[in-house]
DNA sequence: AAGGCCATGTAAGTAGTTACATGATTGA
DNA sequence: TCAATCATGTAACTACTTACATGGCCTT
């Protein structure tokens, strides 16, 4: 049960309509929790149903703007999931587990899609790289200046880079090991 | 569509019962694509249905065990997944999450959290270190000796080593950012 | 008044989770 | 024959995805 909360988060970060929701669920808040416009609006129904959300009084009708804002329960119920037990999700990646398939039916087209998947994983290091340079410029300690929200702002895109990183550095090992394989075969 | 592939793969490298199956499921295959016996025991019915499996032939009742083998046409199937085009998944991780809502609430229960998660991630980094020593003695270079399917096997190894590792690193930093912070608000 | 875009939604389908049900086999 | 365990399944629910529908507003 993830969406509530990050929809809880954003909302705290800043009041939004469902639309600009959406637009902050494809950069930032997304880069670790994705959804769609379809999910969101579901999602916020069910918050303002709960009493957790409340949409600013203005005249509903259909294809009017709603702004929302998260209520005291939202903020409570959103400090008890921080703190609450949970276990690591286990790793699930379809990406490792067409090499396990290739051991056995053979690594044909697999190479391409590695390539893929490297270019795709160094444009998204770039991104974060280049998010690190803007807002969290040159302090590798960031040494006690600004709130404690910069400084976990900031241990979330180091966690988004080393991911990457370690994508990237696997993928070229991967794509050098399938490469140095097929002399055996011709 | 990632777990009748799973599936696939796992009876190519054994023919076995639904049981069997979610046993290898809680190891093994399951270490990137874990799944219950209840799915499984629906998707063995769905690929039989589509020809890609088959039972062998034993009286069918229903406490009694049945085993199922892949038919050439779910061999085919299998290696068609491996090549085709897949775009990588985004992150989406809770505790990356969770950190950026303690940014916004504050960070109250987080810092046992991330202890929990620390020892739960060095447990599973451990695990397969050993399964490495046991499996893949020594040749760091693997080389050339032994089919390819080998390679292959300690390659998807070796991207759950470099994921657990980076889990525990980022971890440790994090928990180390967390404690720095306290004095501020002393 | 027509087309495009902003904004909110509904509907249907797939995948995964949780709780429970049922039959077969074996050993005390 | 009772309990435990092996083995296969059903049912109900939640989460996510894909495709489509509807209304308002602004420009030409």
């Amino acid at each position: 049960m993830s969406l509530p909360h990050a929809i809880l988060t954003a909302l705290l970060e800043r009041p939004s309509s469902g639309l600009e929701l959406t637009r902050r669920f494809d950069r930032s808040i997304g880069y670790f929790w994705s959804a769609t416009h379809q999910q969101i609006y579901r999602e916020l129904g069910k918050l303002e149903q709960g009493g957790l959300i409340e949409a600013v009084p203005q005249p509903p009708s259909r294809g009017q703007r709603k702004e929302y804002l998260v209520l005291p329960a939202g903020r409570s119920e959103l400090t008890r999931w921080v703190g609450q037990a949970q276990d690591p999700k286990p790793i699930r990646d379809p990406l490792l587990l067409r090499l396990r398939a290739a051991a056995v039916v053979g690594t044909e087209g697999l190479d391409v899609e590695l390539q893929r998947h490297l270019v795709e994983h160094r444009r998204q290091l770039d991104e974060y790289l280049e998010i690190e340079q803007r807002d969290f410029p040159a302090g590798g300690g960031s040494g006690g200046r600004s709130g404690g929200g910069d400084r976990l702002h900031h241990l979330v895109l180091k966690g988004g880079i080393a991911l990457e990183t370690f994508w990237v550095e696997w993928l070229v090992e991967a794509i050098a090991d399938l490469g140095g394989e097929r002399p055996e075969r011709s």
